[in-house]
DNA sequence: AACACGGGGAT
DNA sequence: ATCCCAGTGTT
């Protein structure tokens, strides 16, 4: 048997199981290609019964380009949510704006168009020209590669660059003629259902039988695959703050900046303990009362005065590079204007004091370095009084920023449940926000 | 080439 | 609890 043979073997029959076994979702009951083209965004990292239901609502609030352009960024944010790496949802609408602008809404057949609109890689440009256009476009992906790497025994490292390239070459020949569309969907159908990761279904497999993976006995040594580094462990204090006064039945929220991780999502206040320790061991904790102390003078420092009651949960948020490790407070907002000098006084003393001890004093969001923050946190009772006492969030919003880190404007809020409905949180944070309305940490007082 | 960037599922 | 999964953008 030869190599021609085999490849021909491989396209005629994993074709033919296809079209018996492809699954009906919801991205392949009509020929859209905006539909195409949104779900491809969606799929990347993210399997098809996770994306189904996000797919689902994304089309049912933007079911063309135009109103996908057209949408507030927030919206598409909030649609979003849960779905993870965010960044996604911002090219996606950006390159909605993008068809709209230089290709009056259609979505462009040529490969150079296709690949220059944000979001879209080679992996995508591929897909969205073979499924949406039936062009001959390889559309190499990770479930791609693994059935390739099997079937044609590579040892190549599917996490080098060079393979991706090999394998689109290798993939582009085996597409039969006219049948790109149902082709590349087939070959990402094998690696999801059949060519599995861990445990192959070998046996009920159409093309197991000039497998040279499976006839080495290969099948589960393949691909050949470096591994990921451990994420590094963070140790964060997270705030609840319990709104008094008019912000009673209110919490204290904030949304991260316009770039890097979470960009423009809304989260809990919190602070990093510690300069980050090495990949894989994990922080050490913080005890409550340095914690507490560092986490009002924190907040303090971005103008609010809260008095942290104790300790309301742990939790954990995995990254793929990051683990956050959450030591969550329960705080209570100093609404009196009386108190404000002693607290400010001895929050200010015990961040001050952790500032001077540490060679990298934690700030927010992400790690500036402590005399930037200091340099920049002399903040007036004046200051802290508005953000206190200020109840209508416009004029909240329009009062004069205090600005920490790189220059960054971080937005604050108080929120009741409702407001949630508007706002995308990562769902570390909706997890606590949730279970806080639900008064899950209403126990933790004094 | 190396790193940043979420969240979920399987065992 | 510990593993695995893996496209695009940035630098």
């Amino acid at each position: 048997m030869g190599l021609i043979e085999q490849k021909q073997h491989f396209s005629v029959n994993l074709l033919d199981w296809y079209m018996i076994n492809r699954r009906d979702l919801p991205w392949r009951r009509h020929n859209n290609p905006y539909f195409t083209w949104v779900s491809e965004i969606m799929l990347q990292q993210t399997r098809v019964d996770t994306v189904i239901p996000y797919f689902n609502r994304f089309i049912g609030n933007f079911p063309t380009v135009q109103a996908l352009a057209e949408a507030p960024e927030e919206d598409v944010l909030k649609n979003w949510e849960g779905l993870g790496y965010y960044s996604r949802a911002r090219n996606l609408q950006a390159a909605a704006r993008q068809v709209m602008e230089l290709h009056g809404g259609e979505i462009p057949q040529d490969k150079q168009a296709v690949f220059a609109l944000k979001g879209v890689g080679p992996y995508t440009a591929g897909a969205i020209l073979s499924i949406a256009f039936n062009q001959p476009q390889p559309a190499v992906d990770g479930n791609v590669m693994r059935v390739l790497s099997r079937y044609f025994l590579i040892d190549e490292d599917i996490m080098k660059g060079s393979t991706r390239v090999l394998m689109e070459e290798l993939a582009g020949e085996l597409i039969p003629e006219g049948r790109a569309r149902d082709f590349n969907q087939a070959l990402m159908e094998l690696g999801a259902l059949v060519c599995t990761p861990k445990a192959p279904h070998c046996l009920t497999c159409p093309v197991m039988e000039q497998c040279s993976g499976r006839i080495a006995g290969r099948e589960l040594t393949l691909p050949v695959k470096t591994k990921a580094k451990p994420p590094r462990p963070e140790q964060r204090l997270v705030a609840i703050v319990e709104g008094r006064g008019v912000h009673r039945g209110r919490v204290l929220v904030r949304q991260r900046p316009e770039s890097g991780l979470l960009a423009r999502m809304w989260e809990l206040p919190h602070v990093l303990a510690e300069p980050p320790a090495k990949a894989g061991k994990k922080a050490a904790p913080l005890a409550d009362e340095p914690a507490m102390a560092l986490l009002a003078g924190s907040l303090w420092a971005e103008g609010f005065a809260a008095r942290p009651e104790g300790l309301a949960t742990h939790a954990e948020h995995v990254f793929s590079h990051i683990v956050w490790q959450l030591q969550v407070y329960k705080c209570t907002e100093q609404s009196q204007s009386s108190e404000l000098p002693l607290i400010a006084a001895e929050a200010r003393a015990a961040y001050d004091a952790q500032a001077a001890t540490k060679d990298t004093v934690a700030t927010d969001p992400d790690g500036q370095s402590a005399s930037t923050f200091t340099s920049t946190s002399s903040i007036t009772s004046d200051q802290v009084e508005r953000r206190m006492l200020t109840d209508d969030v416009e004029v909240l919003d329009n009062a004069p920023q205090i600005h920490i880190g790189k220059g960054d404007q971080l937005t604050y809020r108080w929120i009741g449940p409702e407001d949630m409905d508007k706002m995308a949180f990562p769902n570390i944070f909706l997890k606590l926000l949730s279970s806080y309305f639900a008064g899950v940490y209403d126990d933790i007082n004094e």
